[in-house]
DNA sequence: TCTGGGGTCCTACTACGT
DNA sequence: TCTGACGTAGTAGGACCC
């Protein structure tokens, strides 16, 4: 069942995006009471990674989102480092989403940490006030439920109330008055619509365009050319504040895909193939999870110069077949020069359905296929073999000692790991020690609940 | 300074059938 | 028979988002 209302012109604020602050960060600091007001940076930690979420803390020293890691290193080198968690960070935002859905059953999750609400198809807000009041007494579940804050915006379209909740930042609510909207969106930068980044930024910029009102006072016709048909046609209606897309409870999804950035670039032509198969292994690892199939297989490679390219094939039909998968991806390999060596390979998989062509024959050969992913999967060669023993103690995951308790890991390597002995609820800072890594009383463990007597699955 | 991972959407080009 | 217009599908790349 697919719901969505009507795309209409709103004469009430009653759509709500909801943005958790700093999510990943804020969840790290709920779980672990010594970094609560210190400069939390979550992402990537390896000689590639980038800044997934910075604390606030964090942002003060200009580290950021998507900021190459070394170079936040060196912008807050005290800072703490950690790598994100998604199975935590899925749960805490599962009970989110609840608190969104028991508002209406119009919720247009965007991430993990972000989605839309559709006040007004529920019936419960109809006006400024109503909405008002349902958006911070949601902020006040919002905390009570997780212990964490999120930034609400009101208004009368998504773009609008994306906008709100970017100026409630942080821990704030900003409801936007409809008829006050083109005033208020004029000064601003272009950057400020959705859909300009960069890219679309300079060439504005390079028309003499900065802000919102400029765009409108452009015109249609000279967007179009400047941006072509769809972004032109798109960018000078939320210009003038025109925005009548619905929110959209159910999306099916397009495309799964997997990559890697490898630490190092690959020279070795072997070696790529064998990367290239075992990424094709995962997509459909997936795929298989999600109850897909797909007919168009793309390989992507980005060499070491950070060009980047795909090549795709569209088989006859659908397919979860990790043996056809992986032959197609080795075929497109064929045709990529890889000389000069590549820093990242990725598999994926679109023209998605929920049936495979041999459904359509038989139901045997579907079952069969089952197998041949356990039997025939690329196995992992040895030298991750030996560093999965090294990653089990990741930066900032949950372990239990039998005699300390529970805990968390700061920092290992040189076959050490040093854990912080400290629970959500802790009053204070948790004692520090370290342990050799095949320590036997040390164990990974499951995180904790951020509010103490709340329930969480299992996450890993 | 040196750029992750997982997605969506758009555009331009080519091939092909009618 | 040749040519162009048009729609559709496939392919590649780019921009953007979180």
């Amino acid at each position: 069942m697919l719901w969505c209302s009507i795309g209409h012109v709103r004469n009430a604020p009653t759509i709500l995006h909801l943005d958790m602050d700093a999510f990943f960060a804020s969840v790290e600091q709920a779980s672990k009471p010594s970094l609560r007001g210190k400069a939390v940076i979550v992402g990537g930690l390896g000689p590639r990674g980038v800044v997934a979420t910075a604390s606030y803390e964090a942002r003060v020293f200009g580290v950021h989102s998507a900021m190459p890691m070394a170079q936040a290193r060196r912008l807050a080198p005290n800072a703490a480092y950690l790598v994100p968690r998604f199975g935590l960070y899925r749960l805490i935002s599962e009970q989110v989403m609840g608190l969104l859905r028991a508002l209406s059953p119009l919720v247009e999750p965007l991430s993990l940490d972000e989605a839309f609400v559709d006040l007004e198809a529920a019936g419960a807000a109809w006006d400024a006030p109503s909405a008002r009041s349902v958006g911070e007494r949601l902020r006040a579940d919002i905390r009570a439920v997780t212990a964490l804050s999120g930034s609400v915006g009101l208004a009368a379209s998504k773009m609008l109330a994306k906008i709100a909740s970017e100026q409630a930042k942080p821990d704030g609510l900003v409801l936007i008055e409809p008829g006050t909207e083109r005033a208020m969106l004029g000064p601003m930068p272009v950057r400020t619509l959705p859909g300009v980044g960069p890219a679309t930024g300079d060439h504005l910029r390079r028309a003499g365009i900065t802000t919102v009102e400029e765009i409108a006072e452009a015109g249609e016709d000279e967007l179009v050319r400047l941006l072509g048909k769809a972004h032109g046609h798109g960018l000078y209606a939320m210009a003038l504040a025109h925005d009548e897309r619905p929110v959209v409870a159910e999306r099916e999804t397009k495309s799964v895909s997997v990559e890697d950035t490898y630490d190092v670039d690959i020279h070795d032509r072997m070696r790529v193939g064998l990367e290239v198969q075992r990424l094709a292994d995962r997509c459909v690892r997936r795929l298989r999870e999600a109850g897909l199939s797909g007919r168009t297989i793309v390989l992507k490679v980005r060499r070491y110069d950070f060009s980047t390219l795909t090549r795709s094939e569209t088989l006859r039909g659908p397919t979860d077949d990790p043996a056809v998968v992986r032959e197609a991806a080795a075929r497109l390999l064929d045709s990529v020069d890889t000389t000069g060596g590549v820093r990242l390979l990725g598999v994926g998989v679109s023209g998605l359905a929920d049936f495979t062509q041999e459904d359509l024959f038989a139901q045997a050969a579907a079952e069969e296929g089952a197998d041949v992913l356990s039997e025939e999967a690329v196995p992992e060669p040895v030298a991750e073999q030996e560093a999965a023993a090294e990653r089990r103690w990741r930066a900032g995951h949950d372990v239990r000692h039998a005699e300390y308790g529970h805990g968390w890991v700061q920092g290992s390597g040189l076959g050490r790991v040093t854990v912080r002995f400290e629970t959500p609820g802790s009053l204070v800072p948790g004692r520090v020690r370290t342990f050799r890594v095949d320590d036997p009383e040390l164990e990974p463990a499951d995180p904790l609940p951020l509010v103490p007597g709340d329930r969480l699955g299992s996450a890993s």
